[in-house]
DNA sequence: TCGGCTTACCGAAACGTTTCGGAAATATGG
DNA sequence: CCATATTTCCGAAACGTTTCGGTAAGCCGA
């Protein structure tokens, strides 16, 4: 493994000068500069990491955290956002660590054992929670990071969302356009940002058209098909009132609620509307659905190159204002949501 | 942060004495080590893991390379090794890295970046193929690596394999006993070595009971549900000559085997009997398919600490004799097999 | 001719750790 | 009480890189 000690020797300048031309300095002339990149290349240099982090405090690595649980293996969420991630810090020569913590392990002292070392840059924070603790944390380290999504209250870190709110209105809204005004949602995990700004937007879409918020139509817990099907169950055992029309936070929610629909012999969309959140993930196209299914749509797949472009340029000195972004989505109308009838 | 040079001031000791206290070193007394210890624990010390690597070489982190396939979100093997690999490698202060390369990425100019920064101490390498380049260029690189399977001819580095000759040869000799002499093989994808070493236990059993072999009933392909139905559909359109009995490689395969039954009207066991091998992987019971899968039953979970502790010692330099394992299995009997009526 | 500016270079220190060789202090044996 | 082990400690060097401060040479205009 060759150093700039060798390159030094071999060319017979300094170290100093070596690694200056290495690093594109300027005041290092053209032609030496030239000579010492040859020689790197024929020497097959290649920057020892260490050496360079110990004198920079940059390692090049950053890492994801995540608690492990019994159903992580089958969350592809986040086997997408694992996979597609290190995709992309790839390219940006860094590289990207997962961790999985055990399942009953403090994260924060995960995150200080791992930081302390100082073996890393930076972190990927997603899902957070209203007020979470880990974003709480990192930000009083000063620990830089990225969230996917975002938390409550003032936001001083960057991050990648998409306007969850608007999400909740709007696929609301669409059901109150169509005259429904009995409206269920089957949301996302109580207590995370996201689920927090979807019923807010829903809430607000409810009360610009004078309908009551009613506790019992409002659902959460995590997305899966069983949530789906047990929630739309559960309003049909509702005394007799049950909604014309579901709003789902997922499309995995969404088949549960067909499921449940074909179960209980109620026709999608005639007797029930449903519209839902649509994230793109494979294997579960809204469009394949009978009836199609009308969704906002705004794919996981758009965050993963700015998320890591953000943590990078963050790691570079760039300002925060410029590595925030709420992304826009788009409302695509097919087959399940009708005019009440 | 703290330092080993905070320590040595705040205690009035010497930096090398401090160090070689944390070290566990022989040399400095254990009231010392106690003290250190403690003002350790107190000031939340934490090593410089790039301090630490500049001068002994090691980084304290690896990988697992794997190039990226359309499937590879929905391969829950996969899914779960990453997973488990990173809680056993986390439990030693290893850090994990997933690096995902390209589709079209050449694997091993990846592994020559990786190493050349230095800031990788080894590498998990899994999937071998009978004679895996990756395997070859680690082996002649000098590069640590712990292989999850073993490639055929000679083996100079450490892994932890199952005996997959055994596998096919149990299974096959199982149906033997049962009087079958037609017995068809849904194998995994051709070239890997535990394909091969199916094969030929396979072929091992068929030649001691004088039976022979049939390239007709022999099937390579990735273990999916889809492998399993069609083939057995193709087995079914063989001039009337249907197997009395299928070995799957994957329960995963045996599952489109009994689809197929199904669509074909064929009934398992009166039939077809069928066997295969168990993975043991979440959500997809062998005991509970029906009739319930005899199987030879080795859990990929067993795999991960062996793994992780063989590439751990084999760093600290331990013989490689030590870490090397073929795991034993079980022969499951349930009710998928039967004797020839 | 002189001061000042630019260009191209260099030595030395620093980052935090481990380790080598040696040294002081204490114990052991006669 | 001296010689010799043993125990416990320490200074200094090393790992490979970046960077700070300085310097020598060449050029310019005044």
């Amino acid at each position: 493994m060759a150093t700039l000690k060798d390159l030094s020797r071999h060319l017979g300048i300094s170290v100093t000068q070596v690694s200056r031309a290495l690093n594109d300095h300027d005041d290092v002339s053209d032609d030496t500069k030239k000579r010492v990149r040859k020689a790197a290349k024929q020497l097959n240099y290649v920057p020892n990491m260490s050496a360079r982090k110990l004198v920079s405090g940059r390692s090049g690595v950053v890492a994801l955290v995540q608690k492990n649980n019994p159903d992580l293996i089958e969350d592809h969420n986040f086997i997408e956002t694992v996979t597609n991630l290190s995709i992309e810090f790839s390219k940006r020569g860094k590289q990207f660590v997962l961790h999985i913590a055990p399942e009953d392990a403090d994260e924060i002292s995960v995150y200080k054992r791992l930081i302390g070392g100082g073996a890393l840059d930076g972190f990927v924070v997603h899902e957070p929670a209203n007020n979470d603790p880990r974003v709480e944390f990192l930000t009083q380290s000063e620990v830089p990071f990225v969230l996917h999504g975002r938390t409550l209250g003032d936001v001083t870190y960057p991050y990648f969302d998409i306007d969850n709110f608007q999400v909740g209105y709007q696929l609301t809204k669409h059901l109150l356009d169509l005259g429904h005004r009995r409206i269920a949602f089957i949301n996302g995990p109580e207590g995370l940002t996201y689920s927090t700004f979807r019923t807010q937007g829903y809430a607000q879409a409810l009360q610009e058209f004078g309908v009551p918020f009613d506790p019992d139509l409002m659902f959460y817990g995590r997305m899966t098909e069983e949530l789906g099907l047990v929630k739309t169950i559960e309003c049909n055992s509702l005394s007799g009132n049950f909604p014309s029309a579901i709003v789902a936070g997922h499309v995995r929610i969404a088949k549960g609620i067909y499921q449940a629909a074909d179960a209980l012999g109620i026709n999608i969309p005639r007797d029930l509307s449903v519209v839902s959140h649509d994230d793109v993930v494979p294997k579960l196209r809204a469009s394949a659905f009978y009836p199609a299914l009308t969704v906002t749509r705004s794919p996981l797949r758009n965050s993963w190159e700015p998320l890591a472009r953000y943590l990078s340029d963050f790691l570079e000195g760039g300002a925060i204002d410029d590595l925030q972004c709420v992304s826009s989505f788009d409302l695509v109308q097919r087959h399940s949501a009708i005019p009440r009838g």
